[in-house]
DNA sequence: TCCGAGTTTCTACAAATCGTAGAAGTTCTA
DNA sequence: TAGAACTTCTACGATTTGTAGAAACTCGGA
């Protein structure tokens, strides 16, 4: 019954909210900075801290974080980048079809404006 | 608890499966040819009928499949085009992130180059 | 018109994933 | 070296998905 393509494991709403703050802190981050910055976030509710760690657990399984020793506790840091995690994701589903040119038509008439112009320019610094 | 954005609920494997085969029939197919037709694919085994009836009815609360009458059974059909979804899930992707652009950037310098031509090509047709 | 085979719906269960957190163990620092 | 700070272990409920039996329904042919 396995499912999720290995490398692209998706991630609930906390894991995703935990990730989120990694990706806006390069230095990395406490579970106790983490457990604060997510109750300024949401009104104040703090979640346990064993909670947020469960949460980097699993994050650590997945390959999304890695972790060093700071002082008794550990310094969490986000191992590949956003952009990579979501052009991963994007061509993990592109690749569930045979059909690229279909699908990526598609797409293409999908994104917005803006979306189309930044693809067309990344595309074209390519063929440099 | 909620997760999966509306619009693209995530499919499992048989789910996809069964997605794959009536998309590939637009005439659509009846459970019934289904099993059979998944028999074919994996070694003779058939999965119970229901188990599929099951599976087909989960994709109907997904919208992702349709069906009308066929004597006494069903006809079911694929709702949504693979490419529909298969752009939508890249879409979804995308705007995870507010950086549009670099996630752009990454993933144009992910696909191979057949698909970054094939992409080219389609906004090249979008921008007339 | 009514029966029975073919279909579908209902109900159920197990495994996996995820949010959540207590209890118990580990580790620094004062 | 003791206590506070942190982490690991363990756990539980909800949701999703694969799987399918039992019961209900439907329709074509006798």
């Amino acid at each position: 019954m396995a499912n999720e393509r290995a490398g692209t494991p998706r991630l609930g709403e906390l894991e995703r909210a935990v990730m989120d703050l990694l990706w806006a802190t390069p230095e990395g981050s406490t579970a106790q900075e983490l457990v604060e910055r997510l109750a300024t976030r949401d009104g104040g509710t703090e979640l346990a801290p064993t909670t947020i760690l469960t949460v980097l657990d699993r994050l650590r399984r997945k390959d999304f974080v890695d972790r060093e020793r700071a002082g008794r506790a550990h310094r969490y840091r986000a191992v590949r980048t956003r952009d990579d995690v979501v052009a991963a994701s994007m061509l993990a589903a592109l690749e569930t079809t045979d059909d690229r040119r279909s699908a990526l038509v598609r797409f293409a008439g999908a994104v917005s404006a803006e979306e189309a112009a930044l693809l067309r320019e990344a595309l074209a610094e390519l063929e440099e």
